[in-house]
Parts: structure tokens; sequence; C-alpha cells
DNA sequence: AATGAATGAGGCTTCATTCAT
DNA sequence: AATGAATGAAGCCTCATTCAT
């Protein structure tokens, strides 16, 4: 039955992500999935791979979003645009993104879901996109590097209101902070 | 003896930046302390006291000095300067950078140690104060997240040759890449 | 299975009975029982736990049989078969009786399981009964009182042959004693 | 120094009486005392020494004294004077007392202590004395047992006021309830 | 006489996982 | 497809006790 898979997934992210890998416990996302605890073995065998499968799971569905820009945009247009839809992802996201980056740092993460490659790679690919359509001659992966930085620092250091909740002037008033020391 | 307690003290350091807090085993500390088990626990009482005790004795160590720049210093150079040494520092810890992160994000730190602000609040200060006397207008909170943010890129995401063993002119060049996209 | 429960109430018991309370072990009773030490604790889930329930299910099974008495027996032959009956179910099971004043002293027992009181408070409302019905107006508390203390006093006290072992003769004549000096 | 055997023997009585043998721990007896562990141990050797000299210092101390009588005294004044005397000792000494049967039949004390067999020789010889002075021709042993079990009674089952919180009134009217069963 | 330091042994409990139905 | 029953391994911690000063 899809269905009993489903609240396992389900219950096994609300549990990764409340207390990562290794505190989680599969008596506890048993529990809450509603399913004993026998039925996780059957479906995925390990910890570990319910683990990875759930992880997969959450970037597949969260964080897969393919970044698209109109070809004329100015360059500041698309520094704001990627930082504003990234930030809206990750404050949309934060717990997820804060275990995400926990466990890939504590070596719990299979190689290829090493989640900050990927959020990092997505936004580096972007950039040297532009830069090439715009023939500019900037470093564009110095660039990637500074806007992977933000995106880590809202993620990770003390931060005030989150990002989605702010209206839509506060939003262009935060990202053109960045704009100004950036772009030109 | 200050012996034991500094075996151990140091052992749990390695254990717990290798392993992670929960991973850990007090018996491989003791194993790697060459000490009894219950030492520990004499000394310490309790696992989690051990491990908030060395993340205390190694940010003391490692991460508590105090940065100081002359006063007649140029913007650029300060931040280059700023950039050097958080970067090598970071650098020369990686493990123990990662380690706390993690820690951080999986909230396993006290409070008064979260890793991440002390960082961040370290560079902070300094910014604020270089616009202060400089008498810069310029924002210094978002430069203290660009500036927070490409540190938290190199503890976390993937790079190429430690920071640290690069040669000087590496290391100038490195930096004034960030340099020449931040400062003007 | 309720095999398996079974084996480790009877194990809990006999180890519990023999060394109380504290001295005894997790391990030693499931060695005893046949069973992995953690299969006590899918069961009962706690040492203290499965203590209680052993007390409950001894308590039920020897301790719990109401006195019954025919309405126009004597006040000597009624006092005769309450000492008797009780003397006789203490007598046979003089080790757990001792271990549950034991405990009960020791403040490990539930409320509900004061071993004492229940002993207590069923001979009291069995005199009580009496009184009421044949209209005595002795004071039926002390005499429940000297009854309770009386049966005590055999699983304390120093003792000659137990008194399940007596015949019918020596049993009387001992019961007899007691009547002498209680009843008239 | 007396003192510090004295602080020993006294938080050890105080800890022992509170928790029992097996329960207390030399670590708080110590800590009480105000006194390094070791020092326990240097001058008691082991818990279980310190546990039987702590009690046999508790008997001697306040279940010792010798019980007298005026030769001419009334049967009925004998009884009276003893249940007085003994109710006195255990009421004001009940901790002790309750941990005292509780460690006497968990097997705890030793042989020559077994306090129970104290109070109840005591009383025992009491009467059988008594019998022979007055040349009583009844069965003192069974009154010893009926004095014994008040007194245990007294000691484990509920009750109302302490026994030495009552005023002479009503301590009179108390006993006399007992004799008015037990003599005549 | 007194103690800080150290420890072997063991206790209760939890975890991921397998077995049998 | 699903689960109740069972477990080996291991974890944190505590206890009574010895050693060295």
């Amino acid at each position: 039955m899809k269905d009993k898979t489903d609240q396992i997934i389900k219950a096994s992210i609300s549990v990764f992500v409340k207390k990562g890998y290794i505190a989680s416990t599969t008596k506890e996302i048993a529990l809450k999935a509603n399913v004993a605890e026998v039925t996780l073995y059957r479906k995925f065998g390990t910890k570990k791979n319910l683990f990875e499968f759930s992880v997969k799971s959450i970037t597949d569905d969260k964080f897969s979003s393919v970044l698209e820009f109109k070809e004329e945009i100015s360059t500041s247009d698309f520094f704001g645009q990627l930082l504003d839809n990234r930030l809206q992802v990750i404050s949309k996201n934060i717990s997820v993104v804060k275990m995400l980056i926990s466990e890939s740092l504590a070596g719990n993460l299979p190689k290829d879901l090493k989640f900050t490659h990927v959020i990092f790679e997505n936004v580096s690919l972007a950039i040297k996109q532009h830069f090439s359509i715009k023939k500019l001659n900037g470093d564009y992966q110095t660039y990637s590097k500074i806007i992977g930085g933000i995106l880590l620092g809202h993620a990770i250091l003390p931060n005030g209101k989150s990002y989605h909740k702010l209206n839509q002037q506060e939003k262009e008033e935060y990202i053109n902070k960045y704009l100004e020391i950036i772009v030109k």
C-alpha cells in the first residue's frame, strides 16, 4: 500500500528534521507513522536507507527547482531575482535546511546528496550562464561564493524576521542592500 | 593531577571533532585518553558536560583572539586583513569548525557557545568599528553578513586547497578577488 | 506469547522475594526466566514496573481471598477460624510475606499495595462484621490490632515450626493458647 | 580524632535510616559527614561494617534499656507499664524501628543484631519474670507473642497519632483498651 | 589522621534489527 | 503486506573500594 510508505516517509522526515539522523529513532518514526517498527525495515531495510531516501525526497521536493531568468535581464536584476528566489526557498524550509547542513557537515549524507553542493552548484551554474550570456568578464566563481555565503548566512547566522515573511517592499529593500555592495 | 584531566580533554576533543557529540562514546574517549571511563565522570560528571567543556576549551583556545587593526588602515586593506585573518583561523581548524557548526545547528551547543554567533559577532564588531573610525556611511551590517557568509562558505562549501596552505602571493590573489567585488 | 511473560513474572517473583527490590537485578531475572534482558523491558518497561506488577500478581494470587464465616458462629470459633486461616496463609507464604513487609517499610511499594494495610484491613473488616452481627459492644479496633499483631509476629518474630506444618491437633492447641487470653 | 568518627556515625545512621542499607551510598554518607569518602573506609573498612556498627550504636543507644518493675506490682499494672514503656520507645524512634525491621527481614542484619529478637526477648524476659514472681500459671510465651505483636503493629500498621505525642490521659485510655482484652 | 585520584564491576536502559506468523 | 515477539550489542552512569601522598 502506497499509503503506509507515504506515512513513513512523512513521519521520518519530520523526525529526522527535528532530531537529526543519529538522535532519531526508528521507534519514534514508526510511532509517528502509525506503523509497526518492522514495517520500516520491510520497506527500507535500514535506518540509514530510510534517512537517505527521506533526504532525497526532500531535496527533490523542495530544492530541485531549476533557476530560470530572462535572457535580456540586467545583471542587477539577475542577482536580485537569484537572491530573492533562493532566500525564499531557504527561509520557507529553514529547519530542513539546517538539518541538511548539519548532517552534511557530520558526514551522514551520501556524496551525491551533499546538500551544500547542491545549493551552491545550482547558484554557481546560474551565475556562470548569466556571465556567459552577458559576456561579462568578472570572476563568476567568486560571485558564486559570495552569493552562496549569503545564503548560508541566512540559514546559519542569527537573523531577524524570516525572509519569506517580509512584505514585497521589505524584501526589495533587503535584497538591495546586498546588491549595492555586490553589483557595482 | 592536571595530567589526566588534560589527556581527557585532548582525547574528548579529538573524538568529538571526528564523530560529533551523539556518535561519540565515553568509552572511546576514555580509551584514547588512557583513562578509566569512570574517571571522565569523576572529573566532568556527564558526557554533555565534558562535551561543553571541550567546546569551550576549543573556542577559547582557537577562536577568541581579538581582531586588531591600525587606525589609519584603508578600507580595502581592512577587509583584506580581516578576511585573511579569519580564513587563516578557519582553514587551520577546519574539522573543528565543521563540527561546531554542525552541532550548533543540531542544537547541541549551549546558548553562550553558539559558535556561529561567535564568529559572526567578532567580525561584525570589527567592521562596525572600522566604519565608525572611517566615518563611512555604508551599511556595516550587510557587510558583516557578506563577510560572515564568505567565511561560512569556506567552512562548508567545497573548496580547493586549504587557505592556510596557499603561499603569500596566492593568498593575496585569492583575497583580492573578493575585495574587487566588495570594496568599490 | 503468554509463555514468556509468565516465565518472567515467575522468575521475577522468585528473585525479588529472595533478594528484595533493590538488590535484585534485571539480569538475574532475565537469566532465570530464560529470556533476554531486553524482553523484560519490552514487556514491563522498567524494573520498578516489573516489581510492582509482580507484587500485585502475588497479592492477588495469595492474599486476596475473602474471609467468610457462618453467621451463627460463636465468637471464640470466629477468632479461632480467623487466626487459623490467616496463619495458614502467612505460614505457607512466609518468604513472600517477609519481603512484602520489608519493602513496604522501605517505601518501595506503591500506596495501593501497602501489604500490611491489606492484611490488616482484611482482618479488621471481618472482626467488625462479626461484632456487628453478634451485637457485641467490645472495641473491635483494638481486637483488630491484637490479631494483626499476632499475625505480624508470626511473620517477623522467631518461631518454632511453621504453622501450616503442624497437624490438626497441634494447630488447635496453638490457636487455643491465644483464644484463652483474648476471648474472655 | 573522635570528632570525625562521630560525624560519620551520625551521618551514616541518618542516611541508613532514611534509605536502608543497600540504597544508601558511602558517597552520600561521607558528604553528610563532611568527610572524604576514603575516611569511612579507613575507619570502618567496609560499608557493611559501617552499617553494622551504626546499627549496634543505635540499638545500644535507644533500645537496650533494661525493663524494671516493682516486685509488688499488679499484673494489670505490669502489662500497662510494659506496654507504655515500649510504645514510648518505639513511637519516639519510629523511623529507626522501621528500618531495623525492614533490614532484619531482608537479612541484612548480623544474627546478634536481629532487632526483632531483641525487642521480643526483652519483653519476653520481663513477662517471664513477672509470671514467676507472681506465681502465675498462664502461658507467658503466648503473652509475650501478643505483646510483641502489639508493638510490631505499632511500628508497621497504619496508625493515628504517635503514641508519645498523646497526653497522659490519652495514653492511659489507649493502653487500657489493650488491657481490658488481655488481662482478665 | 586524612584525603584526592583512580578504577573494575556492574546496573538499568535503549537501539537497530531479525524471526515467525 | 504487515506485525508482535525477541534479541545482541552497546551506552551512560554509579558504586564500593584501593592507591599514593
